[in-house]
DNA sequence: AATGAATGAGTCTTCATTCAT
DNA sequence: GATGAATGAAGACTCATTCAT
């Protein structure tokens, strides 16, 4: 998940995302981080300029993993709706396989913590932006229904937020059949045709 | 929002909820809160036991006021497509007229922070049991598909927490037009019948 | 030395003084001047906003009370000559009597520690204008050669504050004769008139 | 000014000079040094033992430069007239061309941080022996009151200090002139014969 | 009930110094 | 000789909480 970091970064990095997501920001302390991690508290500060330094590298190289993962598996097909598919899909496993780093950036996304300039950058290197242009194409062929592609997006990804939620707090079952009805759920929402007895 | 208290109860509560929502806890001290609220530190302690406490209070009163805004609404109509939409349109006017109360439930619904003991408490007097309801009626009505309500309803509230954080970061003007399609997208998704073209 | 402060404030000034004294800036800590005065570190800052301030608090309460100390022995007199006589003997008498203020002083006013601010409040404090004064109707008189008043008395301060060096270096044992002597010394510096055979 | 150390050591006490002048000996890290005199921390600890043996070796390579700066002069001439002349006009002239040794020592001179052992080379080295030997003379010779030479240089050297921080602050502009006038206050302050008016 | 001074453990951060390369 | 990454004790300051008034 941190590549692209030198070994001391990526002690950092993940040590700090393990203890953000089991006790929370306040609770996690730089003295905290520097015994998880095994770098000392000076040497922490020799490679990341303040605590917030830190949240904020962790904020930009998940959203960076996470577009990567995404627009990787959007891109192996042809059609708009196996394109969709696909997308989709990721987006699920992305929150099964990397449950730590999809909660991170569903808790800090919005707070005052991250920097505008890191959530810039984020959303330049996300799957957003791909995303919408999939869905631009889907309402030009006339398979959607002519909505905003922005807010048909945001409310698929918040539908498939909502249902990692529920499974990782263990209210549901996340099985392949049932991600697929979900994906299905969101298709039909905006299709112009109809999909479920079809 | 916090009628049932009293009016230091009140003052505190009032702005621990502004201050956390423009500052974030790590950010939000006591004597802060004493400051802003009127109140002082030593008489904050009269009536809450610790800082933890204030914020479970306050995720408690929200979610009992939450609560009741949606229900109140749902139960002014008998048809179940019509339940289906006056909830949630209470859900997105509730985001639009409280957005602080909105924003916070959001932020700390998965914290540690909250204990479980509060959030059971708000399960119980929150919406979802009788959204639930709501569409577990559906699903037996042959309106919506057979899937697990819980999971349906997640995944709608999904659709709209996203729909309103759009619309807070001003990505988004949320007109009553929208607000219509955006149900309407919801309910789509899951029923039988064909609704866009209907 | 602090009158004007309360019971904390004095405590902490004094200490701070004592420290500083015999110490040196950099090697006074805070949670030193908190054990030694017996004030808590968190209490200190309920009284001074940080470490700096009560460097400045101490430097403005020192000066102000040297200003008072030598201003007050200046006026007991009418003649030129004996408001001079009066006004050094109390310099030196103060240098004697309170040596750690007066090494504060000559050690940090020059320091960037202290801020203009706290050097502008000391000025208008202290007893160099009315010193200034005396020498400016000394020049006026005849008395004395015309020079520039601020200059002449800086180099009388500066000698008696090196003969009070000496004497605090146990270099030189500073006698009510030798005192007397070192203040005609500077009086024949500028006088027009030959002191020391008179 | 640092003429017989190698280059790395130049550097260091060069850069060493300038830092704490404007910010202070506990603002000057050894990082900052290393970083502003372009030698890594590594191999200034190869030169130097510990930050205190930079700063005691720097006051020992200023007060030597010092004091032949003065001594030179001082041995151009003659009488004890023109010698005790030329001897405060270097004093002056080294005030004002190396304003930044002259403030460190100053400042430093009565530091826990010097060693005694420095402050004691530096007295060897330094001019203060030969202006009080010259003193010793003038008094034998009946040409000054016989007061202690020592106390007599202290006395004179403290008036062109303060002279010249008044100059430094810009609060005189120091002239020629100026510097004669000084520097025969002094004479006169301590000479048997009248100077003023002769 | 109400105040806010007092506490001291804990926070983030710095810095002199060491050491592997 | 030279580098700069690494260390960890110590620094200034904060903050939840208590308690005398």
């Amino acid at each position: 998940m941190f590549e692209r970091c030198n070994k001391v970064q990526k002690a950092v990095l993940e040590t700090t995302l393990d203890l953000i997501i089991d006790r929370e920001l306040q609770a996690t302390s730089m003295s905290l981080i520097a015994k998880d991690s095994g770098v000392s508290t000076g040497n922490i500060y020799h490679y990341f300029s303040s605590k917030e330094d830190i949240i904020n590298e962790l904020y930009k190289a998940i959203v960076k993993f996470n577009g990567e993962f995404v627009t990787k598996g959007m891109n192996q097909a042809d059609s708009v709706h196996e394109r969709f598919r696909l997308a989709w899909r990721s987006v699920i496993e992305l929150g099964k396989q990397y449950p730590k780093g999809f909660r991170f950036i569903e808790q800090y996304s919005f707070s005052p913590y991250i920097h505008e300039q890191s959530k810039l950058e984020a959303y330049k290197g996300g799957w957003c932006g791909p995303m919408e242009e999939l869905y631009r194409q889907a309402v030009e062929e006339g398979v959607f229904v002519p909505l905003d592609p922005h807010m048909m997006v945001q409310m698929h990804y918040g539908s498939l937020v909502y249902l990692l939620k529920s499974h990782q707090q263990n209210m549901l079952e996340l099985t392949d059949d049932l991600e697929e009805q979900a994906i299905r759920a969101c298709w039909n929402a905006v299709s112009k045709e109809k999909g479920w007895n079809g």
